[in-house]
DNA sequence: CAGCAATAGTTGCTCTGTCAAGTGCCTGGT
DNA sequence: ACCAGGCACTTGACAGAGCAACTATTGCTG
């Protein structure tokens, strides 16, 4: 009928949400051990690895998939479970920080070597090192095509490098 | 502080979730120019690629992302637009069959074009060919392994390749 | 320095999807 | 032949996230 239904696009973007969906179900496990969401992980993460442990709400909207008001629910939420707290912004009153508390931390540290493990197991691990370079590389490329903010912003999703 | 948090492996999940939301945010423009979400193309491929342009519902739902109960409300609001329809499993009374009906075919046909092409300029089209057959390569090592139903399973995200 | 457009954040409404419970149907053991 | 347990699907209640509208601030421009 429709030959376009077997082209091998289709293929390679099925493959990619694959691998992605695939992988976040195993990881979502882990987080649910640990009452956190994938969403509520990222935020610590962001968090803990921003100077002074804090981040506005707009920047962190700006580093996560959320919208800012998808973000102020959230910071909602964990401020109700403690694991962030709102403090005022010093030199714009319309801006609010989001910072992690002491709990946060210590949850992010309770969390982190079993999700690492995890990731080793389902996905770095599974590819000898030149492989995984190349990988990476290649998802760099479309990462910074598709989504040129993340590229230019002052983390890629974990580290600069 | 937590050394933890400047991890590699930090990185490599990052950009796998950046590149995938980022592709999937440039896809997800055209889908809404021709009224579709994102799972009811999904809906459409699968019911499309399939014999008899059907499925049954538990099927579907292991093919795409939805839980049964999702699939049931998925198939729902398509029913009430015309692009599907149940119908009775004659050798089953408790199964029932998503088909893909002429109206959905056409709209399939209609965004269909535009998004290959978006998925060649955003995706595929970034990476030289023997880099994007690695990548895809590495991709499917990695959802073989995280996803074993969709590398069983009778068709891939699109090609039973 | 008054006024106004732009920005940061929150809130109401709505949509989408999940979980758990419920219905009806099928099947294997006795 | 029966019924116990399992399966396919649906439904009700609810959580998460987005959009658009609203408030409060800021800072530019005349």
């Amino acid at each position: 009928m429709n030959t376009d239904l077997d082209d091998p696009r289709l293929t390679a973007v099925g493959l990619l949400a694959e691998a992605y969906t695939g992988l976040m179900n195993r990881l979502a496990t882990q987080f649910e051990e640990h009452r956190l969401s994938q969403v509520e992980f990222e935020v610590l993460m962001r968090l803990a690895r921003s100077p002074g442990n804090r981040l506005r709400m707009t920047d962190l909207a700006g580093q996560t998939t959320l919208s800012t008001s998808g973000v102020t629910r959230v910071v909602d939420r964990m401020e109700r479970s403690g694991l962030v707290r709102r403090e005022a912004c010093p030199s714009d009153r319309r801006s609010s920080y989001a910072v992690i508390t002491d709990v946060g931390m210590q949850r992010l540290g309770e969390v982190l070597p079993g999700h690492l493990e995890l990731v080793q197991r389902w996905y770095v691990g599974l590819l000898p090192a030149d492989r995984l370079a190349e990988l990476l590389d290649s998802l760099r490329t479309v990462r910074d095509a598709v989504n040129p903010c993340a590229a230019a912003g002052s983390a890629e999703t974990a580290l600069p490098a």
